[in-house]
DNA sequence: AAATAATCATAAGCTTGCTTACTATATCTT
DNA sequence: AAGATATAGTAAGCAAGCTTATGATTATTT
């Protein structure tokens, strides 16, 4: 197992699919675990599902304003604890962002990576067990037990390399 | 070429030296692309220096309010973008910190992965062409154009596994 | 010497990210 | 029905990260 799924969302892609299959996907995650996914969760994915780019947390409340009461920080960041808690949501350390996971099965022993287009602000995820293990590899060279990964690449996607 | 230094900063390691050097250095590359290496420059690179862990920007400032007049966060900043600029200093996404350089000799071709010590917080540079080569071509497998990456590794370090 | 450009200081302020504390519902258990 | 647990709402606040604006120095160029 080298590459998981198409990588980069295509401009063209089926983007309500997207986003019903994402939510069919948290939706049977929490059943699964007997975690409850509550309207809230599900709206403040459903707000990171709208586009591929990552939002912060209060993009994530300007978001749900539109459609609901302005909820406090405080909900929001709750919801998203919870989301990534369950894998259906990460972080983008380099932006203080999240974004909603689309690959929906990362295994445990591949690290994720995020291709950041710094056009058009899409992102996209590869999760290589390939890169994890050599990543690791060089880690442990050097004595370090690595336990985490953080691996975001900042570059510009086959869409807008055409555009210019 | 694969690892090129010693990669964790070793508990007991000469940082006197280890500081000189550094700025020894940051002096030679300034002067090599005619760049002026100011007083506050030198003194946000020392302050950085002063340990192998990544501060924030407003740790900088109290680093220096202890040996003059407390700087404003733009001066600092100012700083912090200069030595980025000049390949002096990283910017560690993940915590929003910045670490002094202790390669000084990354070469283009090569991407820099961070050690990050849960425990004792130091930080280490593993700079491998090896690595990079995988990870671009991952990238350019769907189709991305790769600039710039940021891997960050969250672990323990070899001294404090002996430690536990 | 005058003009230009680079650097730095001063002052103020804004945004984002995230937390603490407390109360109110809802859900589940017994 | 009563109690325990999980979840969410309300209110307030804090700290970090970073910026804008403006004027003063200092260096470079002409
Ligand atoms: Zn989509
Ligand atoms: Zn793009
Ligand atoms: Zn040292
Ligand atoms: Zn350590």
């Amino acid at each position: 197992m080298t590459l998981a799924k198409p990588a980069f969302p295509a401009p063209d892609h089926d983007h309500r699919r997207c986003t019903a299959d994402a939510l069919a996907h948290a939706e049977a995650v929490c059943e699964q675990r007997a975690q409850k996914f509550t309207p809230i969760r599900r709206q403040v994915l459903g707000a990171l599902l709208s586009s591929h780019r990552p939002l912060g947390a209060y993009e994530v409340i300007d978001e749900l304003a539109k459609s609901m009461a302005r909820p406090a920080p405080i909900t929001v960041y709750r919801a998203l604890d919870f989301l990534m808690a369950n894998g259906l949501v990460h972080r983008i350390e380099s932006r203080n962002a999240y974004l909603a996971c689309a690959a929906h099965d990362h295994d445990a022993t591949s690290a994720v990576a995020f291709l950041i287009c710094e056009r058009c602000g899409l992102v996209g995820e590869i999760s290589s067990a390939s890169f994890a293990k050599d990543l690791n590899a060089a880690a442990r060279s050097s004595g370090f037990a690595p336990k985490l990964s953080v691996v975001e690449i900042t570059g510009v996607c086959a869409h807008c390399q055409k555009m210019s």
